[in-house]
DNA sequence: CTTGAGAAG
DNA sequence: CTTCCCAAG
C-alpha cells in the first residue's frame, strides 16, 4: 500500500528518516480529480499531501478523493459553500487532529487544518499544517480581513514554535500564504507593488515571521537562495504559465532544526504541464528526520 | 447565397411557391453555436427559422450566430440577462418586425418576436412569429404567471387570426408552447396529469384555441394524426432521449388556409443526435402558398 | 443533466 | 480564464 522509504523503515520499526511533504492548491478538488490529480496522487513519494482549495464538503467528494486508497485523509471544509477548504492526506496515522487555530472569526473558514504525526523513536512529533490564507484585495475591507486573519494566525505560529522548541518536536507549516516575500518570489514585481500579495505590509508580516534568530524557515528558499522563483503559482489568464509569469506564494515554513533537515526541494511544475489541473503546481520537500 | 426552391423563385419574380419554416428552442444559444448548431443552419433548406431560449443578448453573441451570413436576423432578448429569448432569422427580408403583443408584462420578457413577410403576386403577406410560452410549475406563482400569458397571449392570437381572414393574409406562430395537447403528445402522460405542461386548464386552452370551426391549425398534427408524437423535447435528465421519453411541446400553430397549404412536416430528431446541440429538435414544416 | 449569471480567485 | 453556486429549465 506504502512503499516509500518512510513507511517501508516505519514498518521494520526502524527510525524514519526520509519523510516527503507536498502541498498544493487544487483550485477545486472535484474539478482536479476530472482532470490528473488522481494519476498524480498515484505517483507522488510523498508522505503527507497538504491541499488547499478543495471548494468542497466531504460528501459531495467521491470516494477516490474523501478518502483515497493508502492514505489517512482529513478535510475542513468552509461553512460557505464551494468556498476554501483545506485538507491533509497522510499516509500514517496522526496521532490528533485539529481544525483551525481558536479564531472565532476563522475557524469555520476552512483555512487551517492539522495534524500530529509520530516521529520514530521520539516523543515529540511533528505538527503538519495546511493553510490556506485568504486572498486580499488592495485597499478593500477584504484587505483588511486577510490583515485580521495574519495577525491572528501568527500567534498560532508563535505557539507552534514556542511548543517545537519546548518539547524538542517539529512544526511545518504548508499551504498557498496568498503572499511573495521578495522581488525574486514573483515575476513581475515591479507592476505588483501595489497588489495584494506584494504589498510592503505583508512582506513585512513575512520577513518578521523567517527572522533568522528565532523564527521559522522558508525551506524551499533556504535551499534554493539567490534565484528567481521557483513559482508555484501563474494566473489561468492570458498565457501567464506558457511565459512563467508566475508567483512563489505556496510555502512550507518549518521550525529551525526542520528546516535544516531539509535534503530537496521541487515545484512539481512538469506535474500540472501535461494536463494543468490547478493553477498552482505542489511544492514538494524531503526531510531527513 | 440562398439557393432554396424558395428563394430561386423569389428571385426570378416567380410567385412564391414553397416555404419551409423551422422552428427549434436552442436551449442557449452560445452553447448550441459551440457545439452544432452551425453546421445544421449551413444544411437547412428553412426560409425561416424561429428560436427561442437563445439566452444572450445579441452583443454577446458571435457574429455567425447574431447576423448570419444569408439571412436577415432579428432578436428579442429578455430583460433578465441568461433568460428566455427568442428571435427570427429569415432569408428574405421583412416589411415589419415586431417585439412582444402588447403586454406591460410580458414584452420585455424575450418570449415573442413577430416578422411579416412579403408573399410573391399578393398585397396581404405572412405574419412569422417565434413564441417561448413561459414554463410553469404546478401549484407555484409560476404556473399563475404561465396562466396570465396564455390569456394575454390569446388575445394576441385572435387579432391575428382576425387580420388574417380579415386581409386574406396567413399567420404562424411557432415555438417552444410548453404544453402537450393530448395523451399522444409525450411518452407518459398518466405520470404527468398533475404536472405543469399537461394539466388539464392547460390542455383546455389549447383545445379551445384549435377549434376547427374558427380556431388555429397544429400543423405537424394535422399532417401525422393518430400516431404517438413526434415529440420534439427530451428532458436531459436520464436516458430521455435515447428511450424517446418526449414530449410535443413546439408547435407550428397557422391560420386555416396556411394550415390546409402545409406539405410536408418533420422533426429533425436526427439533427440533434449526432452531437446533442439542444434538449428540443427542429420542427420543420415546408408550406405551399 | 444542462445553461448562464455571478462571486471569487 | 477557471472554479463552484444557484436558479431555471
Amino acid at each position: 500500500m506504502c512503499d516509500t522509504t518512510f513507511c517501508r523503515r516505519a514498518a521494520a520499526g526502524i527510525v524514519r528518516r526520509v519523510l516527503t511533504v507536498t502541498s498544493v492548491n487544487v483550485n477545486g478538488l472535484r474539478a482536479a480529480g476530472r482532470k490528473g490529480f488522481l494519476p498524480w496522487l498515484a505517483a507522488t513519494a510523498a508522505d503527507v499531501v497538504c491541499l488547499q482549495e478543495v471548494r468542497a464538503e466531504p460528501d459531495q467528494l467521491p470516494d477516490e478523493l474523501r478518502d483515497p486508497q493508502g492514505w489517512h485523509a482529513y478535510h475542513a471544509p468552509a461553512a460557505t459553500k464551494g468556498r476554501a477548504g483545506v485538507s491533509i492526506y497522510s499516509r500514517t496515522a496522526p496521532t490528533a487532529v485539529r481544525v483551525g487555530f481558536g479564531s472565532a472569526e476563522y475557524d469555520a473558514s476552512g483555512r487551517y487544518i492539522e495534524v500530529d504525526l509520530p516521529v520514530g523513536g521520539t516523543a515529540a512529533g511533528l505538527t503538519v499544517g495546511s493553510l490556506y490564507l485568504p486572498t486580499g484585495e488592495a485597499e478593500t475591507e477584504r484587505q483588511d480581513a486577510k490583515y485580521r486573519f495574519m495577525a491572528e494566525f501568527r500567534a498560532h505560529l508563535d505557539a507552534l514554535h514556542e511548543r517545537a522548541a519546548r518539547t524538542g518536536g517539529h512544526a511545518l507549516v504548508c499551504g498557498d500564504w496568498n503572499i511573495a516575500h521578495q522581488e525574486a518570489d514573483l515575476r513581475n514585481w515591479r507592476g505588483n507593488r501595489k497588489s495584494s500579495g506584494f504589498l510592503p505590509e505583508e512582506r513585512a508580516w513575512l520577513t518578521d515571521l523567517l527572522d533568522p534568530a528565532t523564527g521559522w524557515t522558508d525551506v524551499v528558499r533556504s535551499l534554493h537562495p539567490g534565484v528567481e522563483g521557483p513559482y508555484s503559482w501563474w494566473s489561468f489568464r492570458g498565457k501567464a504559465f506558457d511565459n512563467d509569469t508566475g508567483w512563489r506564494i505556496d510555502y512550507h515554513m518549518a521550525t529551525p532544526k526542520l528546516g535544516a533537515a531539509a535534503a530537496t526541494a521541487a515545484v512539481e511544475r512538469a506535474a500540472t504541464y501535461a494536463e494543468r489541473w490547478s493553477d498552482h503546481a505542489p511544492v514538494t520537500v524531503t526531510y531527513t528526520i
